[in-house]
DNA sequence: TAGGCCATCTGGTCCT
DNA sequence: AGGACCAGATGGCCTA
């Protein structure tokens, strides 16, 4: 994190590269000694009618650090959020991390995934009424962790249904059934193939 | 070495 | 006025 400090330093310098710049930084520096009776007259006739150019200068800068802090944390937030989606999403544990318009693209997918499954299994079993505790689960956000059981997402993809915004041929599904019991871990390396095919 | 990804800085715009 | 958001620019790091 030093090196982002001293960044900042560097580029800070190089925000206000100008002359006006270094002359106002300079006879900041400068007024350190005693300032002349002259220079002091003038700060007095300025007083009440606004920052001489140094300040604002000063101002401008101490703002832009500011904004560029606030920047960097709200970047900050999207990063995390982006993990936290990571998280959720099936992986491998040797996989390298996804990058970020790969998470984006993998979570826009896995959610269609699982609303074909919730759909599929609807066309199975809603004559009756009674949905499987996992599809109950899912609806209510609660579905099984993606990572621990392999049967709470499918790589099965109607072919009635709309595909991925992103694929750019139609997603087929990577071994297309309507049966549950299909979803295997050979599901998942379909389904993240799939995914990683479309990029 | 080129290309991809990322973090950061920056200025503009919109909103409160 | 100040903060949030956005997109462009830039430079560093990594990999094929």
């Amino acid at each position: 994190m030093d090196s982002v400090y001293s960044d900042i330093d560097s580029n800070s310098c190089d925000f206000f590269p100008h002359t006006d710049d270094e002359d106002s930084r300079g006879s900041l520096r400068s007024t350190s000694p005693e300032p002349e009776p002259q220079q002091l007259q003038q700060k007095k006739r300025r007083r009440g009618r606004g920052r001489s150019e140094a300040t604002v200068q000063v101002v401008k800068k101490n703002r832009r650090l500011k904004a560029n802090d606030r920047e960097r944390n709200r970047m900050h937030n999207l990063n995390d959020a982006l993990d936290e989606l990571r998280g959720v999403l099936p992986a491998f544990p040797d996989e390298t991390k996804l990058t970020k318009i790969e998470t984006l693209r993998f979570a826009h997918n896995y959610i269609w995934a699982l609303s074909e499954t919730i759909r599929i299994a609807d066309l199975q079993t809603g004559k009756t009424g009674d949905a499987p505790l996992l599809l109950s689960a899912a609806r209510l956000g609660e579905a099984p962790s993606p990572g621990s059981d392999a049967c709470s997402w499918s790589s099965s993809g109607s072919s009635s249904s709309s595909s991925p915004a992103y694929s750019s041929s139609s997603p087929g599904s990577p071994g297309a059934s309507e049966d549950c019991s299909y979803l295997t871990q050979d599901a998942l390396y379909g389904f993240r193939s799939f995914v990683q095919g479309i990029y």
